[in-house]
Parts: structure tokens; C-alpha cells; sequence
DNA sequence: TTGAAAGCGATACCAA
DNA sequence: TTGGTATCGCTTTCAA
């Protein structure tokens, strides 16, 4: 097995006590002359200190739990990528739980991160229900939420402001000229991704004097490339006179422009659309797609800072609403 | 802080001994009354046992480490996710390391995780070094690798053969009539990636009897989307005559796409394509892509059963070749 | 059926 | 400058 402590210690003609001093850099009392002796004991044993003993000694395991519903979404991947960065950096591992949206996967993950000791918790895009709050809590360590809040609890979070975002996509619609905008939405009954945006929409119309109509938004379940076409193809059959459409994701947008392609409807020359997120894809897309940017890996980050500073202080910190701008790309057109 | 097994035998009267036997189901030695007894305290005071003792105790952490180079990435994101699904279902936590390429955060982490103890390690998508190798096996753990293998260091793999992948790819595109093809590679250089797609690519065309022109192959140092634009744009200003072309990824196709679009040439009826990896974009694109299919979230799954069945009989187990296939879309015309 | 006690590998306090 | 030892929370013999 792996060389422990004792080893080293009797490797180098010392004490586990000395050797134990020396590796941790810990008060002042040693020589050279033996700290020498105990490195090359290291050296000559390959001895790595045992992170599980060191974690059940002082309550520390360096360890933070991040749960997303979904990990090969590119939007997580991405919330992701800021936050291992993050946490590596401030000496932290992340262990990576996909709930699949599952509540019974979610609860069993909290229930293993309870028991792993992990330091903190980082909840990801999806709902915050009461069990998993009470979960939560019962952990008795810092949490925060990304890509999504939570009114009910007291939980920090870090995200855009959805309506907000909304609003802002729609008034650029509008100051391009467009008169009649449609929008592809998500499911009104989510609060925290569903209904804000549709809110945000319906205000800006309003703010420019349109209206608002509800036989304009077409609401899926979800977000996803295929809500997005099964959405246009209703939007196609249904509206008249519409020269924009404001999708409610970048998935759901490039699948508006697939199956406007199929149906020979030239973006943006025929109609205008305007996505949400900023993914890779939509840089990708043809034509490539004008969206609305949500700093995702800049999001993760501040997840991850904003819960190692909870960690730290012991008290929760602020919310953090980040930024949103419009990315200009080719997918709208300026009406004269 | 947190009861401990102490906190619950005091609370139930009993001695931890009984505790720890009742919680663990082992030895069917105690009452059902003492049982009832302890769940209940247990149940009072919230009591989770604590996995890093425990983990102290017998020498298993119940977690395996995950390294990759690119977490963002969408093949990534599938591998993750096949393999996080059997970690989990094996009652294994997994610690995901996000390696950036580059080769100190790769031994910093390998380190880490050596000291974490963590019971295996899966290592992806990018070259095996010596150094690493090296890591690897001072950790004297199971290690596997997915979509990457190594000639020189014996550790079981989980992979397409890229050769045979890139040979079915050429030839298929053979069959549709096509006589002159081009090649949008990755580095030559890279032996697992590169170099084998090549040679794919060039012994299809051998076997049909056509001529593999050097000049034909358009190579880059990734297989990213701006690779596929650049590369694209050199492969239209240099080659002639040709009529279909052959991406060794789907991002790359997918910048192929874009630039065609943008130079107005029209696929597949002027050019036809095919990617690699079938990643959700090539279903995303216009027009859809066809590709041949790397089973990505399988090739998860296996390497992570591979991981278990060498963590379980403590030896290596055997690579695992996966299947590929063509997924026929839109994107290659047949030629009369 | 139950309890006492010896560790697992480290840290940190108290003496020497 | 060093060593001995209690301790972290748990599992697991060995006795009772």
C-alpha cells in the first residue's frame, strides 16, 4: 500500500510529529539538517499525504459539490468550465452531480454530498424546491444558486435578469424597425426562465406603444432545438404580418432557423430572429444568429467566488445580477 | 456542527459499536428493539455518517477522478455524461478535473487526486505523456482512457478506431459517386487523432482505385470550428474539380459550412460534406449533417465500467473498440 | 445481543 | 528543535 506518515517518519529517524511540521510549513522548530532527511524520506517512499485523514482531522475536505440537471447542455458545460476554474484555483475540488432533473437523483446527490463532507454547494438552472432547500440546509453549509433563484429562500444566486434580458432583445427588435414580434418561449409556469421572459417581452412592446398580443407567444416545455422548431412550424401556420421572432434560447432559435430553412423562409431577409444565451452555436449558425449574451463562464465564476467567500466568512453574501448585452450577428434584419 | 455516531449512541443509550452494526446492516447480531431504538435517534438528530472517517477506516473513498482537456467542449459533455451516469449508479462519486490541455494543471491535478485517494481515474481525449503515465502509475490505481489510447503505455482504452472510422467516412462518400475528395484534417502530427484519420481517408481512396493527393489534405492543429472556416477557405482557393470533402470533426464541418455559406456555395449541390463525431450541432446545422457517429455517452459508460471491473478484480481489463456508423442527413448529394 | 478498545493517517498540544 | 500522545469519526475484532 501506499507509504503513510509512520513510514516516512521511521524512513528518516524522526518523529511523526517532525515530519508532519515540516511538510505543513507549520511553526518554526526544525533544522535543516532534519528537514533535509525528511524530503528525501518523501522523495525515496513516493509518500503523498493522505487527504481523507487530513479532512477527518480538521473538518476540511477542500471539496465542493455542484449539481446541474443536465451536463451536456452547453449551457452547463459552460457554467462548469468557470466554476472548476474557480475552485481549482482556490485549492478546491468539485465533485460533478447530474441530476437529470430528477427529484429523487437531485435529493440522493445532496444526501451523498452530505455524507462526503463537502464544504459547499453549487445548484445549477433548474427549480429550487422546498425538499431540496430543506436538503440544503440541513447540510448546514454554504449553497448558491446559478442560473436560476429562488424567491422563497434566502439562498444567494448569481444570473442575468431574465426579464430584463427579454426586454432588452425585444426593444432591439424594436429599434431595428420591427412592428409585430413574435416570441418563442419556454414554459410560462417556470418563474424563474419561463414567465420573466415573456414579461420582459410583453413589457418592451408595451413601452413602444404595441401591443402585446397572447396569440403571439408560443410556449413549449422546455428550451430545447426541437421546441424550437415544433414552435416555428405552429408560429408559421398561425401568425400573419410578423417580420421578428425573439426565441427564448439559442436552441430553441436555431431550430426556428432549420426549419424556417425547410420551409424556405430566408432569415433574415424574410423575418428577423433574435436568440438567448449566446452559445457557441449560435455563433455557428447560418446565418450566424443575433442574440442576447449571458456570460456563462463569467457566471460560473462568480458562483464559485461568491461561495468560497460564504465559506470563508460564514455568512451567505449578496446576490449577484451579472450583465447582459446584445451580441449583433446576421439573424435581423433593419427594417427601413 | 454535526452529530456524530457518538451523539447517537448517547441519544439511544447504546454503544456505537451497535450503532455502526445496525447502520451498516452487518451482523445480524441486535434486537429489533435496540434497532428501532437507534434509527429513531438517528432520525432526531439528522445523523449522516461522515464518508471521510468512514473513507479513513477502509481505505475507499467511493470517488474516481475525471480529466479532460476541454470541459466546454460538447464531445466532452457526452463523454461526462455516460460516465458520471455508471459512477453513480456504482455508488461512486466523481471529481471532475478540467485540465485546459496543459500539461502542469495535468500533473498538479493527478497529484491531487493521487492524495484524495481517489479509487480510479479516467483520462480523456487527449495524449497519454510519459510524465502522465508516470502519475498515473505512482497512484498504483486503475486507470482507464477514453477517446485516446496509448502505444507505448499499456492502459486499457475506449475508443472508435479512427482509422477504420475515417475509411468508412471516405468510402461512403465513394459509393455516392464521388471521385475527387478532399480532407479537412487535425495535425497530422497527432497520433491518435490526426494522424490514423489520415490514413483512413487515403487508404479508401487506395482501395477504390483513386489517388490519394497530398494536396487534397488541408490540415490544421485542432479540429475546432474556426479550424473548419480557415481550413475551408484555403481548400477553396487551392483545389479543383473536387465534389465532396471529408472533415475529421463535426465542428470543423460545420465551420465548412458556415464559409461555403458565405462564399455562396451551395452544399451539397455544388460540394458535398461529411463530418466526425456526431455531436448534437451536426443535427443542428443547415444543412443537417451527415457524419459518422462516435457513440460518445457509451463510450462513457463503458471506460467507467471498465474503471469498476479493474477497481473490483485489480486487474487492467481489456480496450474496448466501439462501433461507429454513418448517419446519413443532408449534407452528401449522390452523384449519377 | 451488546460493549470496550484498537486502529485508519494525519494534526496539534504539551513536555522535554 | 524534537517526541509523545490525544484526537478526529468511524469499523471491526474480541470478550462478555
Amino acid at each position: 500500500m501506499k507509504p503513510t506518515i509512520k513510514d516516512v517518519a521511521k524512513h528518516a529517524n524522526v518523529s511523526i510529529a517532525t515530519v508532519s511540521r515540516i511538510l505543513n510549513h507549520t511553526s518554526v522548530g526544525y533544522s535543516t539538517k532534519t528537514e533535509n532527511l525528511v524530503r528525501q524520506a518523501v522523495e525515496e517512499l513516493g509518500y503523498r499525504p493522505n487527504a481523507v485523514a487530513r479532512g477527518l482531522i480538521n473538518n476540511k475536505t477542500q471539496t465542493i459539490g455542484v449539481l446541474f440537471p443536465d451536463v451536456s447542455g452547453m449551457l452547463t458545460s459552460e457554467l462548469l468550465y468557470g466554476l472548476e476554474e474557480v475552485a481549482h484555483r482556490c485549492g478546491h475540488s468539485v465533485i460533478f452531480c447530474n441530476t437529470s432533473s430528477s427529484g429523487e437523483k437531485t435529493l440522493d446527490y445532496l444526501q451523498l454530498l452530505s455524507e462526503k463532507r463537502v464544504e459547499g454547494v453549487i445548484f445549477g438552472s433548474s427549480l429550487l424546491t422546498e425538499t431540496y432547500y430543506n436538503a440544503i440546509t440541513a447540510m448546514n453549509i454554504p449553497a448558491v444558486l446559478v442560473s436560476t433563484k429562488s424567491k422563497k429562500h434566502p439562498l444567494p444566486y448569481v444570473k442575468v435578469d431574465d426579464k430584463d434580458a427579454a426586454y432588452t432583445a425585444t426593444a432591439y427588435l424594436i429599434k431595428k424597425g420591427h412592428r409585430r414580434i413574435a416570441m418563442l418561449s419556454g414554459n410560462p409556469d417556470d418563474s424563474v426562465a419561463g414567465k420573466p421572459r415573456i414579461d420582459g417581452y410583453r413589457e418592451a412592446l408595451l413601452d413602444s406603444g404595441l401591443k402585446g398580443e397572447d396569440s403571439l407567444v408560443f410556449a413549449a416545455d422546455g428550451f430545447s432545438y426541437e421546441d424550437g422548431r415544433s414552435l416555428f412550424t405552429q408560429f408559421y401556420e398561425t401568425a400573419t404580418d410578423v417580420t421578428a421572432v425573439f426565441a427564448a434560447s439559442d436552441e430553441m432559435a436555431v431550430g426556428a432557423l432549420s426549419t424556417a430553412y425547410q420551409m424556405n423562409v430566408r432569415i433574415p431577409d424574410q423575418l428577423s430572429i433574435i436568440g438567448y444565451d449566446n452559445l457557441k452555436i449560435s455563433e455557428m449558425a447560418i446565418p450566424p444568429l443575433t442574440t442576447v449574451e449571458q456570460p456563462l463562464r463569467d457566471m460560473g465564476k462568480k458562483a464559485a467566488e461568491l461561495l468560497f467567500e460564504g465559506m470563508e466568512t460564514g455568512t451567505p453574501g449578496k446576490s449577484i445580477i451579472m450583465p447582459h448585452r446584445i451580441i449583433e450577428r446576421q439573424s435581423v434584419k433593419q427594417l427601413v
